[in-house]
DNA sequence: ATCCCGAGGG
DNA sequence: CCCTCTGGAT
């Protein structure tokens, strides 16, 4: 009894957020499930922008999971350090493109236990590539945003990014975890932020048990 | 000067 | 659980 309350609150917040960004842009947009999947890897260390100005010298000099998986290590972070920073990712695109040539063909599995198995992917990473390059509600995004926010409104007690997973899922209905995933990401990104959030325009103060009294 | 993403490893 | 990676943001 006490579950259907929360679940109703859950979808209540979600609502409102929806409410606000309708259709939640994205920065990374590929079609391509690998071109997003390399994207996102790189993503978690550096700036959207940036990510957007890598990339297509990126893919241009190695178009295909097999020629990245194939690229010299110090080519790649030549192309990646040029363009910006974080060198190290230079492997883990490598790594994670080797695994898919050789272990999926070449396209990334539908399944998460599958996606998981690629190096440097992580629920997180996996569940914004399912949900937006195929559209499959593997689970909700679990970032430091959505972290943070979900603990703010009371969604989770827990810490652990699993386990808050598991909580928003089963408190939202599954055809709403894609897009919940982005729409706290997002709040948390430019509202609740961890910093000085920004209550006085948050749609869910009067929802929020850890509003700002005088913010 | 300090904090920080997300993944992996100890 | 704690630590590291790396350079940008604050």
């Amino acid at each position: 009894m006490a579950e259907s309350l929360r679940e109703a609150r859950a979808r209540q917040i979600d609502a409102r957020l929806a409410e606000l960004t309708p259709d939640p842009k994205v920065e990374l947009d590929f079609e391509d499930a690998w071109q997003l999947l390399i994207a996102t890897i790189l993503a978690a260390q550096s700036t959207d922008k940036l990510v957007n100005t890598v990339t297509p010298v990126l893919f241009r000099r190695w178009p295909t999971p097999a020629a990245l998986g194939a690229a010299a290590q110090e080519e790649v972070e030549e192309v990646v350090h040029s363009t910006g920073f974080f060198r190290n990712k230079a492997k883990a695109v490598i790594a994670a493109s080797k695994k898919l040539a050789e272990d999926f063909g070449g396209v990334v599995p539908r399944d998460i236990d599958e996606v998981v198995t690629l190096p440097g992917v992580a629920r997180k990473t996996a569940n914004v590539v399912l949900g937006s390059a195929y559209g499959i509600a593997s689970g909700v995004v679990v970032d430091t945003h959505v972290t943070r926010v979900s603990q703010r409104l009371g969604l989770t007690a827990e810490t652990n990014a699993v386990k808050i997973e598991r909580d928003l899922c089963a408190l939202l209905p599954r055809d709403r975890w894609i897009g919940a995933g982005h729409r706290l990401v997002l709040h948390g990104r430019y509202v609740c932020k961890a910093k000085k959030p920004l209550c006085t325009e948050c749609v869910l103060a009067d929802l929020c048990p850890s509003r700002a009294s005088d913010a």
